[in-house]
RNA sequence: GCCCACGUAACUCAGUGGUAGAGUACCUCCUUGGUAAGGAGGAAGUCACCGGUUCAAGUCCGGUCGUGGGCUCCA
């Protein structure tokens, strides 16, 4: 009999007859104790199932069930499991579709005439603890792609048999389980009772490869851990996400309603919201005029010709709002702001001395989404874009980008995101401007992005097809990465729109156009900020910086006065002068989640102090109402300086 | 847009074919209390909208509008 040569990496080698199981041969390999946490190994570099036969000299990489990729394994077998109890309970009332391992669990596509709803769950869950119940193993077997798709044919299942007719395998593996026979590349956990802990989760329709001319299915999201506590914690995870939610926040903070009577994706701004706003555009504009730019202000829609000249009608149209007639001449609602900002370069002649020219603006634009994409403030159909313009010199590009960058960052920082990834995207395939343009200014942004010390990843061919561009995604407090800012070189619109300016040698020039946003929507930005911060804003940005609070009656128009001393001295207060217990108050402040606030009884109104509570519970000493001003607007200028 | 779920007072929600409910908020009164909910009373709803079934509809059926979870992390 033929021996082998097999080993663990980096351990010692031993000689097995040919035709043994990865199983057999960790036998002698590792001690029994880490075995048991071996789903499964990586053999001469592919990820393969204990029950595999060695028959040439190998290397394994045994994987455990606790890592990542043991999770991965563990979760694509339970969508696996699901399925053979999906197809138990329904039999050929279904076909399966896909089932995949994803980041947080797995799902399982299917193909049946009534979708299933939640309340399914519970039959499926209890069918597939008894799969696990029954250790039911995973039997892998190779067979000829013409084998599989009869195989698949016979048994009904005409997606796997599509599958099979796109793929380049051949042989395909199969994997039965209890006459449930799937298409899968696997590896799989050895048998069922390798799964202790699973819950689905939430059932949502999707297309047949996500294309949504092909057929609805209906998807079962679930997710399996090795330990009970896990699965705990990501469902608290999850809980936590929840009571962050913008949307909620957004309703008990007092910061933006949205109405069916006003429609849908439409942003009503409340008070608190609305001021929030401000400061936010406030500090945004200031730092604008600190970097050299100037502010325009341009109208909400414009003849359509306009839309016309800047390709936006081709190229963005479905994605406008139909056109509407003003003394017999169409106009339309602006999607993008560029065609203005080039309105008012085009007003006047330009010379190559005047650049960098630097514009920017809050500009609101009304952009079609369909109805199933809209989502609280993250994707609405009217938003403000913090949008700038610059128009220089090819020798000025590099600088303008790096002075692009760091203001970007230098915001960004404020407003609390210090984490970033950051992708340069190149030429597509179909693109207008000459490749000399293209690599200038594609070099351009690659030098000014190592020139800041950047990490970037290069998305090839994903560049717009104007210009390439930067993207800058953002890291919240959860973890998950939004992208706010783009910085993008445009050849297309300075052509279009016949763009000059007069060089050294006296002959016109085109000048080159960047695009560039910063927190991308305003509103979008307001609801990751909210999120981000779970409503208790940073106080320089914070609509109630302070609230006052008397003990009794009697302080009452003490409060009143140092309340209209502090809001004249600017501070961000309000009062609460009701008739209730302090810990009414202050509860009621907390759950408002107030930065600070001033409580006043006997003994402050006698020495004609506030003390300040902070949002942790704990207590300043008591200070008089200018120490407090200069308290808060040193806390703030900390942060915004 | 498509699939599923949902739409009841300002908010959060209960109400499974037979007289529209609770808590919070709001208003009035009592209470004047030092760091996360004092007490009593009152007002408040076209049960999203339109149509149908029924003696009878918040409840069942159909449609419209809106909201939520999703719609390749590719066997």
């Amino acid at each position: 009999m033929t021996q082998i040569a097999v080993s663990v990496q980096d351990g010692e080698q031993k000689q097995f007859a040919s035709g043994i199981t990865i199983a057999e041969a960790l036998k002698d390999l590792v001690s029994n104790k880490q075995r048991k946490q071996i789903v499964a190994s990586v053999c001469n570099g592919l990820p393969s199932d204990l029950g595999t036969t060695l028959t040439t000299d190998s290397v394994l990489e045994p994987i455990l069930l606790a890592s990542e990729q043991g999770l991965d394994i563990l979760r694509h077998s339970t969508a696996h499991i699901m399925a053979l109890a999906v197809k138990n309970i329904y039999g050929n009332d279904v076909k399966v579709a896909i089932g995949p391992a994803i980041s947080d669990g797995f799902y399982y596509d299917f193909d049946k005439k009534k979708a299933f709803s939640p309340e399914d769950f519970e039959a499926i869950e209890n069918k597939m603890a008894e799969i696990v119940a029954g250790r039911l193993p995973f039997e892998r077997q190779e067979v000829t792609k013409a084998e599989a798709i009869k195989l698949f044919d016979e048994l009904g299942e005409s997606y796997k048999v599509e599958l099979l007719n796109d793929m380049e395998a051949d042989p395909v593996s199969i994997y039965k389980q209890d006459g449930f026979i799937d298409l899968c590349r696997g590896p799989h956990i050895p048998d069922s009772s390798w799964l202790k802990v699973f819950k689905l989760l939430r059932v949502a329709g999707s297309y047949w490869r996500g294309d949504e001319k092909k057929q609805m299915l209906t998807r079962i999201y679930g997710t399996a851990f090795t330990d009970k506590k896990d699965l705990k914690r990501y469902l608290n995870q999850l809980e936590e996400a929840k009571k962050r939610d913008h949307r909620k926040l957004g309703k008990e903070l007092g910061l933006f309603t949205i109405q069916d009577q006003i429609g849908p994706g439409l942003i009503l701004w409340q008070p608190k919201g609305a001021l929030l706003r401000k400061l936010i555009e406030d500090y945004w504009k200031e730092e604008h005029y600190k970097s050299g730019y100037e502010l325009l202000y341009t109208p909400h829609i414009a003849r359509q010709d306009l839309w016309k000249t800047s390709g936006h009608l081709d190229f963005y149209g479905e994605n406008m709002y139909s056109a509407m007639e003003i003394d017999e001449v169409m106009y339309q609602l602006k999607p993008m702001n560029c065609p203005f900002h080039i309105g008012v370069y085009n007003a006047t002649k330009h010379s190559y001395r005047e650049f960098p020219i630097r514009w920017c603006e809050l500009g609101t634009v009304y952009r079609y989404e369909r109805t199933g994409a809209l989502h609280g403030l993250m994707r609405v159909r009217g938003f403000t874009q913090d949008d700038a313009h610059i128009f220089c010199r090819p020798d000025q590009l590099e600088d303008e980008i790096f002075n692009i960058i760091d203001l970007n960052l230098h915001i960004l920082k404020t407003f609390g995101f210090d984490e970033y990834d950051v992708y340069l995207s190149t030429r597509p395939e179909k693109y207008v401007g000459s490749d000399e343009h293209w690599e200038l200014s594609t070099d351009a942004l690659k030098q000014a992005l190592e020139k800041k010390g950047l990490n970037y990843s290069i998305d090839p061919g994903e560049g717009v097809f104007y210009g390439p561009k930067i993207d800058i995604k953002i890291k919240d407090q959860l973890g998950r990465s939004w992208q706010c800012s783009t910085i993008q070189v445009d050849f297309n619109l300075p052509e279009r729109f016949q763009m000059t300016y007069t060089g050294e040698d006296g002959a016109e020039h085109q000048p080159i156009m960047i695009h560039r946003a910063l927190m991308g929507s305003l509103e979008r930005f307001i609801g990751i900020l909210i999120e981000h911060y779970a409503g208790a804003f940073p106080l320089w940005m914070a609509p109630e910086q302070a609230r006052i609070m008397n003990i009794t009656d009697d302080q009452g128009e003490y409060c009143e006065r140092v309340f209209n001393q502090l809001r004249k001295a600017g501070i961000r207060i309000s009062k609460d002068l009701r008739n209730e217990k302090l810990n009414y108050k202050i509860r009621e402040a907390q759950l408002k989640k107030i930065s600070y606030m001033l409580i006043v009884g006997e003994r402050e109104k006698e020495e004609g102090t506030v003390t300040v509570r902070m949002r942790n519970g704990k207590n300043l000493p008591p200070m008089r109402p200018e120490q407090f001003v200069e308290f808060i607007e040193k806390e703030c200028e900390e942060v915004t300086s």
